[in-house]
RNA sequence: GGCUGGGUGGCAGAGUGGUCAUGCAGCGGCCUGCAAAGCCGUGGACGCCGGUUCGAUUCCGACCCCAGCCUCCA
């Protein structure tokens, strides 16, 4: 059991809590997972990466963690997508689907324990509309279900609002079939030409949010311990949930802790497709080494808003290229790492609501040990410090010479890359320092950089 | 308009009632044929106005500014 307990803000009650699961042996984790009906973006890939660094931490502290991340497989976006692109709605859930877990994989996130997908839950789905139904939380309106938000006192606890300031903001046209302006979806019916399931109400499919209230119900059971997501999810889909699976439950607690992550941010603003101004994480990669993306969005605190520059993923892959500097001087030492072999206070800094920052900062402290210390148990636990920690950020696990070969172009010739690099120190050997200069010119036009080290040369992308 | 959160050195970004965040950039040094990379060292900050205090960037109040949510959205 952890020595030392574990504190995560709180949505809910808007404060830092101490971490206390309702059962030590089985901790569950849900965070709301990709709609599978575009690439993901940079924004998409932090709230990947946050609840992949939280189950990594919560992996330290409890021996079993369900971690669930859905896939939302139906979805009217998904559908217009497909009629877009003139594919089955199925091959477009799919190739989404595909195209997220290699984006996200690229970025060290982890699989998550469960991964539900919505159209695999309908009977789960039914069977709670009808639980709703049936406790009078529900109503069936013009072949829709809806839920009935005035039959829910706690209905917008969690984002701090109450109904008549939702009201006053509604900004959009109330369905002239809804009771109450704030009432949502359940279940919507489906022409022929749109995905559908034979339901009590017709053949229809269900809405956005009772599928996290189901998979999770399902899954995780009626009262979770972390739910996480994005700031903007708060309401109404958070919101939604709680409401739906509280009164499914006989007025079970839902979700004890919620987490919501902040956004990234392009030029002080939110990133969208009406701006223009989105970042997909496919169109990064073949810039940037996914670690240093990685590091990009954990080195500020999840929570805040991320201001997005190529500048922000250089001085990511500076420091990178620090730490995995001093892992190669370590290179000699063969180290056991256990999970919590880095110092206490790293371990201190995640357990306070996540701190990549200062964790981050005493990893750099110990690549400073690393680079000047010069007895061998030291630097033995400096390896053993950089690596644990590493881990649990999910950084530094591959070999120094792997990062520091990364060429991260395909563009680049690297054969001819390598015969210039031989052809200059030829010349080098020779004392011919005129060549050596000339073809080292011969290579920067390339667009790589060079560095002579006592392994030789190694070179880089600039 | 309502509800959240935030304003820290050239940039990014932690933290604290009175000693260093950290990284990048800058400067000095080491290394190098020269470089680059790397390593070592170093200067520089807490939006504005009041208040509490022996002392506030840190606590309290007002003000200014920024972002997000209130509509699908990570």
């Amino acid at each position: 059991m952890p020595a030392m307990p574990l504190y995560l803000y709180n949505s809910l009650g808007r404060r830092k809590e101490e971490f206390v699961p309702l059962d030590p042996a089985r901790v569950t984790l849900y965070a709301c997972g990709p709609t599978v009906y575009n690439p993901p973006h940079i924004g998409n890939a932090r709230a990947a990466v946050v609840y992949d660094v939280l189950y990594r931490v919560l992996r330290r502290h409890y021996p079993n963690v369900v971690y669930a991340r859905n896939i939302t497989d139906v979805d009217d976006k998904i559908n217009q997508a497909a009629k877009d692109a003139d594919l089955p709605i199925a091959a477009i859930a799919a190739r989404y689907t595909e195209i997220y877990h290699r984006d996200v994989a690229a970025l060290g996130v982890l699989p998550p324990v469960i991964e539900p997908r919505a159209t695999d839950h309908i009977d789960t789905i039914i069977a709670m509309i009808e639980t709703l139904l049936r406790v009078g939380s529900a109503y069936v309106a013009a072949d829709h279900v809806l839920f009935d938000v005035t039959g829910f006192p706690a209905y917008g606890q969690l984002s701090g609002r109450t109904r008549d300031e939702m009201i006053a903001g509604a900004r959009v046209e109330v369905a002239p079939f809804k009771r109450d302006p704030g009432d949502f979806i359940l279940w919507k019916p489906s022409t022929l030409d749109l995905p559908g399931w034979d339901s009590p109400w017709g053949r229809g499919r269900p809405g956005w949010h009772i599928e996290c209230s189901a998979m999770i119900e399902r899954h995780l059971g009626q009262t979770i311990d972390i739910h996480g997501g994005g700031n903007d999810l708060k309401f109404p889909h958070h919101e939604n949930e709680i409401a739906q699976s509280v009164c499914a439950h006989g007025g079970a607690p839902f979700c004890r802790y919620w987490v919501h992550n902040g956004f990234v941010e392009v030029d002080s603003e939110k990133m969208s497709k009406s701006l223009g101004n989105v970042l997909l994480v496919q169109n990064l990669v073949q810039r940037f080494p996914g670690e240093a993306l990685r590091l990009a969005l954990i080195r500020g605190r999840y929570r805040e808003p991320l201001s997005w520059s190529d500048e922000l993923v250089e001085q990511a892959k500076s420091q990178l290229t620090r730490l995995y500097g001093a892992l190669q001087r370590l290179e000699a030492f063969d180290v056991e790492v256990a999970p919590t072999a880095a110092p206490p206070k790293f371990h201190a800094a995640m357990d306070d609501d996540l701190n990549t920052s200062l964790a981050i900062a005493v990893l750099m402290e110990q690549a400073s040990v690393a680079n000047t210390a010069t007895d061998e148990a030291t630097l033995r636990r400096c390896k053993a410090a950089l690596l644990a920690g590493g881990a649990e950020l999910g950084l530094l696990q591959q070999a120094p010479a792997a990062w520091f070969s990364q060429a991260s172009a395909g563009a680049i010739d690297a054969a001819r890359v390598d015969y210039l690099i031989a052809e200059r120190n030829a010349a080098r050997a020779a004392k011919d320092w005129a060549t050596a200069d000339r073809v080292r010119g011969q290579i920067a036009a390339l667009g790589v950089s060079i560095q002579d080290g006592p392994h030789g040369t190694q070179w880089r992308v600039d």
